[in-house]
This record gives C-alpha cells, structure tokens and sequence, in this order.
DNA sequence: ACCTTTATGGAACAGCGTTCCATTCCGGCG
DNA sequence: CGCCGGAATGGAACGCTGTTCCATAAAGGT
C-alpha cells in the first residue's frame, strides 16, 4: 500500500511459527488452523509465513513431528521390552489425548516423520524381544497399525464435536445410539454398548497391545495351531 | 435467470447421487468429487444436491457405507472363525485395495455405519471363536483397530499421490527414502527398507491378522508370562 | 555507495462447501 | 375443472479456505 511500517522487532521462525500453531490446534481443535488466524496470532500477513514453511501440510507435520517425539523420548528405561512396548504405546495414547488434532494428522499420512519415529522406536523394541529378523517387519507394522488406528478413533472426539465434550460424555452418546440399532442387524455391537460407557480407554488401549505382544511371543514358540 | 428449462426427465434419486459420486471418486480420487463435479456429471446444479443429501460428509459416509456392505456379504461361510476373519479381513482391505478413498473415509470417521458394520461382523466371528465375553469388546476392536490402522496407511498411496502411480513403484521409492535416513536415528527402519520395496502388502496385512489371532488364543489358554 | 539477498505483509485469485431463492411441476382438494 | 401448497430443481451468491503475487523494506557483501 502507501506506508510501510518498518521491520518486525522480533523476526519470524520456523519454530515459532509451529509452536503457535500447534497453541492454535491445542485450543480450538484441526479446523482452527488456518493461516489467517496464524498470521492475526503473529501479527503478520499471510504472505510472510510461506516465507518458513513451504504449506499447511508441511506445518501440519512439523507440528505432529514435534508432539510425538516428546511423547517417546523417555522410553529408553531399562525395563523388559515387552514393557517398553507398552510405555511407548501409551506415551502415543496420551499425546493424542492431550492433543486429539494429532490423531487426525497421523492417520492421514502414514509416511511422515512421526509415524517412521515410532515405527523405528516400535521396530527397536521387537528386535529387542528376540523376534526373528523376516517377521520383525511384519510385528513391528502390525503394532504400528494398531497404534495408528487408535490415532483415527480418536480424530473424531475433536473434530466431529468440537472438543465441546469430554471422552465420557461422547462415549456415553455413542452407546446410547448404539443400543438403539437393530437386534438383528447389529448384535454384537448392541450387546458390546453396555460397556463402552463405563470403560477405559487406556485401558482398552493397553489390552489390545498386550494382545499383539502375545501373538509375537506365541509365533516366536509355535504349537500346533487348532483354527486352520 | 429468465426463463427456465422444463423439469429433467428422470428425476434425481440419492442411491443415483451416490452412485456418481462413487464414479467420480474411483476414477479421481478424494479429492476430485466436489459439489460442482457431482453437479455436472448429473447435469444439473448444485443446490439440487443437498435436497437428497444433507451434505459432503453424509454423502462420503453412504458411499463408503455401500462398498463396505460389498466387500463384506459373503463372509458367513461355514469356515472356522478364524478362516472367518481372515476371509473377513481381506475383503475390506481389496475393498480398500479397489477404492483407497474408502481407506481414507473409514479412517477419518470411526464411528460411521460402515466401521459398525466391521465390528459386527468382526464380533460375531470372535464370540464364535469362544471370547469369554468380557474379553470379547477388546479382541474385536483390537482386530477392528488393525484394519483401520491398514485404511489410514492406503490413504496416502491416492491422496498425495494422487493415483498416478500403482503401489509397487510408491513402495519403491518409500524404500529409497528410507535408505537414505540417518543410519544412528533409524536404524530399524533402514533395515527394513529392503523388505519394503519387494513385499506384499495383502501377506503382511494377512500375518498381523494372524498375529492378532494368535494373541487372542493364548489369552483364551493363558501361560505364564515371562515378560512381565 | 551500490546492488543482491532475505524477509515482510497485504491484496488478489481460484476453488471449495453451503445457502438462498426464483422457478417449475405434481398431486390432492374444493 | 381450477387452484394451490409443497416437492424438487438449478443457478447465483456468500463466506471461507490455501496459495500466489508483488511492492516494499532492511541487511549484507563488495
């Protein structure tokens, strides 16, 4: 336009442009980040925010990168791996709790650096386990694969309701559609409803994990198998 | 504007809505169908649309609701419950297979028809195997979360790629990024590049399914656990 | 002193989902 | 038969998005 005001006191950084973005998501959830409202919060244009980050998804995986390598940096105890396992799951869990948007990021791009951090931190553990070296890959993806599909469970607690409600009310809501569903249809889910109230999510979490490891353990020391 | 057209002579119907919108999503890919595509393809305006649909999502959710009712039918073979799974398993993920937008809807929304329709088929098949039933809601949504897991990791293959390129040469070059990643932070995961690029997708989706049914079973005929 | 590079921020653009509304037709009622 | 309310249509318009463009400004090298 005609004036200009001078040069930004403080210049902008990559760092602190994702780390306002990530307040931005903590607050108001996946849809509260656009780069209108990032650049009012750094009083900015914009414009000059291309100039740090190449675009949304760029920012969006910065910021899923960040999150998750906090949540798994203090797994290295010198637990059992089996428990290892289980820390670094949870320590994914937790994160995604504390900031549901970060479910929705890792669900939809399963080759970003968060996912390969945990993937690499899972794959550690299974080869630590004593897994044979052909069925690491395959332990480790399918622990993954767990993890990840916990991550799209719970991208709808925010991003559907808003973060308006907590997990209890919303798992309270659903169960309450789901009793209503057709006996015939639907059963098991019907039957299944009672539950979903009163559990853990956490919990539930930490069985299913505990589920995979045993499948490990047990083709690590095969029997003869019954089902085929 | 002045004057109009008469009526179209085979009125719109939401099962012929959804039906295009499957077109267009099979040929495209997530992001080719919008309001405006969907219009022209039914020669008439968008606003005609939400009559019959509410909106986008509702229509994504039909459309995946439709192929995973599919893909799913004709599981109630006579076979074991695990065959069962595995046939159950499979069919969703060639659904997925046939039309990643599927895999990325079933991600981004748990809690839609078609993820019920997974775990009441996925629950019926786990009662069947013998769950005491307070085991049964976390051996089913275990399963259920691994396939999901399996949806959010087709996503990208269409989305970001946008269905340029089949699997096999994704996975190639996946595997040559991996080769290239810091040898001291990923070690597990560089290792494990070689088996990327030469593997099958539907064996490795098949042995975490195994994995998991593996682990249910020795939780039926618990052992001692030497990891604890 | 100059000119290149880095950096800024606001305007502009194309496209999206959705809403609005004038219009058209059909079915039932007086 | 005439009419009229509501079902259905389709195109314009709205507000918002991610992204690009560009005039500007300071910093840095020579």
């Amino acid at each position: 336009m005609t004036d200009r005001s001078e040069r930004r006191a403080e210049p902008l950084s990559r760092e602190q442009i994702v780390a306002t973005a990530i307040a931005i998501l903590d607050e108001g959830g996946a849809d509260a980040l656009t780069f209108r409202t990032l650049a009012a919060r750094l009083a900015t244009g914009s414009g000059a925010i291309y100039w740090h980050v190449a675009d949304k998804q760029t920012l969006l995986t910065a910021a899923t990168d960040q999150l998750v390598a906090q949540a798994i940096a203090h797994v290295n105890g010198g637990a059992s791996p089996n428990e290892a396992i289980r820390v670094l799951a949870l320590g994914v869990f937790d994160a995604i709790d504390a900031h549901p948007w970060v479910g929705v990021q890792l669900a939809n791009d399963p080759w970003q650096p968060a996912v390969l951090r945990i993937l690499e931190a899972v794959g550690a553990q299974v080869t630590a386990l004593g897994v044979p070296k052909q069925a690491r890959f395959n332990a480790a993806t399918a622990l993954l694969r767990f993890i990840l599909g916990l991550a799209g469970q719970y991208a709808v607690g925010s991003s559907r309701f808003g973060g308006e409600m907590d997990r209890t009310t919303l798992l309270t809501e659903v169960a309450a559609r789901w009793v209503q569903l057709d006996p015939v249809e639907h059963p098991f889910v019907r039957q299944v409803a009672a539950e979903l109230s009163g559990h853990d999510d956490r919990q539930q979490f930490l069985a299913g994990v505990d589920l995979i490891l045993a499948g490990i353990e047990r083709s690590r020391r095969p029997t003869r198998d019954t089902s085929r």
